[in-house]
DNA sequence: ACAATCGTGTAATGACTATTACACCTTCGC
DNA sequence: GCGAAGGTGTAATAGTCATTACACGATTGT
């Protein structure tokens, strides 16, 4: 009767709970957020939060970690379908886009950074498994097309972090900072692309 | 008898307030830290926090815009001494690198993000008093070498966020993120501004 | 020195919330 | 239908901490 799966009961409550427990800490921030709140909002009750997560601090992790698992292919996708390389950035450009500056993402990563005072290692975790996953995968990207005989100027693992930071990390951190970001034109994310292909050596 | 100014006791008290709980607030975060540990460290009492700031935010407010309020002409100096566009990007770069890296300094970028779930605008006061003052320093700057007669690719605007993505966005939202980040080599940092001066045309 | 001002130390207030315990009721296999 | 397994709702536990109140002691201007 559910919309995807429907293996258990446990597996629908844990969808449930996961869920609201998703939308409160985009809007509340983890702190501010009671289990109260999140059972009033998914139904069930304080013991099965417990039973499930073990403790407030392991539904931040269910929550942030299935999230973060959502766009681990996306890069491979994108760099493996044989495009030129000016192309491939292209496409991957609007992607990164779409994906870093999207308003509930980019709580999230707030919500990363609040508790990673008090706990570092849960923010080195989510870290590589998003952005170093993504800076990886670009850097094999440009030392395939070096091995393919395109001429770079750069090694692919600066490449890799110049062009990130080009497209998206200065909006991102003013996103996460919560200044007004405005999702910046299509001129312009071609104007940073067009920038990018002319220091890389690749116009 | 104390380091600079002794104007009054209550501008001793001030300080000392104020340093205790920044230190406190870098090691433990705000939420973490009680005002009981801000006295125990400063001296003094409960009472007078309360008189000097109205309450734990008047605080925390005192102490973030201190330290964003030193570092404002930090731009104006450096591209206002008449070095060549290339010479002065090479200064900035090492001077933004020292910045925004500073251990410190992103852990109180990190408070400031965590509050912000609660409270955006103070976000977006510091996020003004900061990154927006040292964009729009660079972009005049760029503005008035176009008025010298040097041809850029590409607007002032443009150019001044993409210096400032390419050169620490990507590291200092590593760092904010708790990833591990090692300061820059200088033969890296040479080949970021060099990648920046072939896209923006100045080489 | 003196008195008034003002910071200090302590303790009380009041509210909040993660976590646990427990007694019902629903669900599912048979 | 039946009985066990396991959710559910409620309430108790227990600790924390911002904020306020208050009586005492130090400091300062005269």
């Amino acid at each position: 009767m559910t919309d995807e799966f429907e293996c258990d009961r446990l597996d629908r409550r844990r969808r449930a709970i996961t869920d609201a427990a998703r939308a409160l800490f985009i809007e509340q921030g983890f702190e501010r957020t009671t289990l109260g709140q999140i059972v009033e909002r998914a139904g069930g009750s304080l013991a099965t939060i417990y039973k499930l997560f073990g403790n407030k601090e392991g539904l931040l992790d269910a929550v942030v970690f299935e999230k973060a698992a959502s766009g681990e292919n996306l890069i491979r996708e994108i760099t493996q379908c044989g495009a030129s390389p000016a192309d491939t950035l292209r496409r991957l450009a609007a992607v990164l886009y779409e994906r870093f500056l999207d308003p509930d993402d980019v709580a999230l990563v707030r919500i990363v950074i609040a508790r990673s005072i008090e706990d570092a290692d849960f923010a080195r975790r989510f870290f590589e498994s998003t952005a170093m996953h993504t800076r990886r995968a670009l850097e094999r990207t440009f030392a395939q097309w070096e091995a393919q005989g395109v001429r770079l100027y750069g090694p692919p693992d600066m490449l890799a972090e110049v062009f990130l930071g080009l497209m998206v990390s200065d909006m991102q951190t003013d996103a996460i900072s919560h200044g007004v970001v405005a999702r910046p034109s299509a001129e312009r994310i071609a104007a940073r692309i067009e920038f990018f292909l002319r220091g890389a050596g690749l116009a």
